[in-house]
DNA sequence: CCAGAAATTGAAATTCACTTTCATGTTATC
DNA sequence: GATAACATGAAAGTGAATTTCAATTTCTGG
C-alpha cells in the first residue's frame, strides 16, 4: 500500500508532475476503500482527515489514476459514475437493484466465450464490461417470503 | 410497422393518453432508424420532415417507449445515452472504439453461463448488459497494416 | 535558505445531458 | 363547438463533470 503510493508518486514525477498532500490523501483513501466509490463519497471520506480538499481534486486524482491504469471508471446506472481500483484482475458485477449491493465475480468461461464471439466478428477486443442487474440473495428472499406468506 | 405504431397508440390511449402528431413522427423515425440513436440524432432526423418538434418531445417519447417496453436505454460511455428498439430479442454489443461502429450479437451460451454465475451467488437476475470494446475488423486491419508495413 | 519556475489546488463559473415548469396548442368527448 | 385533459416546446432548473484562474505548494538551483 505504502509501496503502491510511492510507486504511483514516482510515476507522476517521472512524467513531470509534483508531489501533493491532497492527492496523496485522496489516493490513500481510494485504495483503502476497496469498493466502488463515487467522487462525492470519496470526497466526504477524505475530508474526515483532510477537510480542505476540494471535489475538483478528487475528480482530477481519480481521472489521473484511471489514465495511469490504477483505477477503472464504472457505471451502475445511478447517474454518477463510480471508480474502482484496478489492482485485482478483471472482474464483472452483480448489481442488486433493491439494496444497491454490488458483488464482484470472475468467470474465465464467460471470458473465453466472449473471445470466441469477438473472433467470429473479426473484432479485436481491448476491454469489456458485464453487469448483471437483479436481486441479491437477501432481497430475493425477502420478496419471495412476501409472495409466499 | 404501421401496425406497430397503431398498437402503441392504442396502448397509450388505453392508459389515458391522447394521440399526437409529434409523437407519431418521433416513433416512426425511431423504429425506422433501426440502430442505436441519441436523442440529439433522432431530433435532427425527425426535424427533416417535422421541423417544429422539440428535443423535449423526443426525450419524453423515448422514455415513454422505454417504459412501455418498446425501447431500451443503452450506454456506450459516450456521455449521452442511446435508445434502441426492443422489438428483436435480447442482444449484446461490440463497440469499436476507433470508428464507433456497434455490432450486435447474441450468444445463448454466454447467457447460460451468466445464469450459472448468478445462481452460484443466490442472485436473481432481471437484466444484464454486456459491452465489448475494441477494434472492428476494418479498424483492426488498418492498424495491423500500419504495424507490418 | 531563498527566489523563481512550474505544477497543484479549490472556489466559482461553465458545460452538457437531462428534467421540470408552465403557458399555449391539440385532442377527445359530450 | 365548448370544455376538460393531455401534449408540446421554450425556457428555466438540476446535477454531474470540466474548465478557469488567482493563490498556494512543490521543486530546483543558486
Amino acid at each position: 500500500m505504502e509501496r503502491l503510493l510511492l510507486r504511483i508518486d514516482r510515476e507522476i514525477i517521472a512524467a513531470g508532475g509534483k508531489r501533493s498532500k491532497s492527492r496523496a490523501a485522496v489516493m490513500e483513501r481510494f485504495f483503502r476503500a476497496g469498493d466502488h466509490v463515487t467522487v462525492d463519497e470519496l470526497t466526504r471520506a477524505v475530508r474526515k482527515t483532510f477537510p480542505r480538499v476540494g471535489t475538483v481534486t478528487v475528480y482530477r486524482t481519480l481521472k489521473l489514476l484511471a489514465r495511469m491504469g490504477y483505477a477503472n471508471e464504472v457505471d451502475f446506472g445511478e447517474g454518477a459514475r463510480r471508480y474502482e481500483s484496478n489492482l485485482d484482475s478483471h472482474h464483472d458485477h452483480l448489481v442488486c437493484t433493491a439494496c444497491g449491493t454490488v458483488i464482484e465475480f470472475k468467470d474465465p468461461d464467460i471470458e473465453k466465450l466472449q473471445d470466441l464471439v469477438t473472433r467470429r466478428h473479426g473484432f479485436r477486443p481491448t476491454a469489456h464490461r458485464l453487469e448483471i442487474f437483479g436481486l441479491c440473495r437477501k432481497c430475493a428472499d425477502r420478496s419471495a417470503g412476501r409472495r409466499q406468506g
